[in-house]
DNA sequence: GCTATTCTCAACCACATGGTTGAGCAACAG
DNA sequence: CTGTTGCTCAACCATGTGGTTGAGAATAGC
């Protein structure tokens, strides 16, 4: 179960590490859209779009009807609530020991000026 | 800019694709760890262990300090700050959205109390 | 029926990822 | 000085990922 849970979250932070599919979710969460209207901001082949919704679903971002030939995207609330209740849930692990961290780097800021530089290593 | 902070989140959700490594911020949460003691706890080589370290930097979710021979790690506030306010956004964004996320999640919050410690590996 | 549209699938390619091993550097312990 | 420890780096391998093209299934339109 917990193995389940910790696939379903690998699935969910693949699909949004990448860019294409953060922007499908965006275009979704305006309502229904077809693969097709999916597809149509980017400059890749249909097919490569298809991958990518695919991906969504996998994770379980994206619930998808076919009615006739065409394919209707929408994003799934359910999965949707879990992965934010997760989200939630880890951000409020880490900012419990932010605090504590906070102290420290304004400690080092204090004496080591905010390295504002472009950071990219 | 925009482009930069596209790469950054590629970085950090692709970091967080990852079982081991949420596993290794899990444990940085509680304070520094070695190099070492990140990569205990898994039946890997200590040089994968220095990837999936490095990767972590990279997303700018670790920092890494080197003391004498040994490396010490902590999480990055800064960067974690950074990616705490793009999720919450985000959330936001889609609850907008989403008035059928709301209710379930209410539902949840409701019979489900916070989950700490949510085990997720 | 015939054609055009929407979309998936399979095969393929280039490259990234996660793992290994072996070499090697730097620093502590004796 | 010598040996051990902590860690990185380079080379390599298997698999995964994102892209392509070409073929084909199914539906819509005429």
């Amino acid at each position: 179960m917990v193995e389940q849970q910790t696939r379903q979250l690998d699935a969910v932070f693949h699909a949004l590490g990448d860019a294409t599919r953060r922007q499908m979710l965006r275009d979704l969460a305006s309502g229904e859209r077809t693969v097709g209207q999916l597809a149509g901001p980017f400059p890749i082949s249909l097919a490569a779009a298809s991958k990518h919704i695919q991906a969504l679903e996998r994770a379980g971002l994206v619930r998808r009807e076919v009615r006739g030939r065409t394919h209707w995207c929408r994003l799934d609330a359910m999965s949707l609530a879990a992965a934010h209740r997760w989200l939630r849930d880890y951000e409020r692990f880490w900012t419990d020991h932010l605090d504590a961290l906070e102290q420290v780097l304004r400690e080092e800021d204090a004496r080591h000026p905010p390295t504002q530089d472009g950071d990219d290593r």
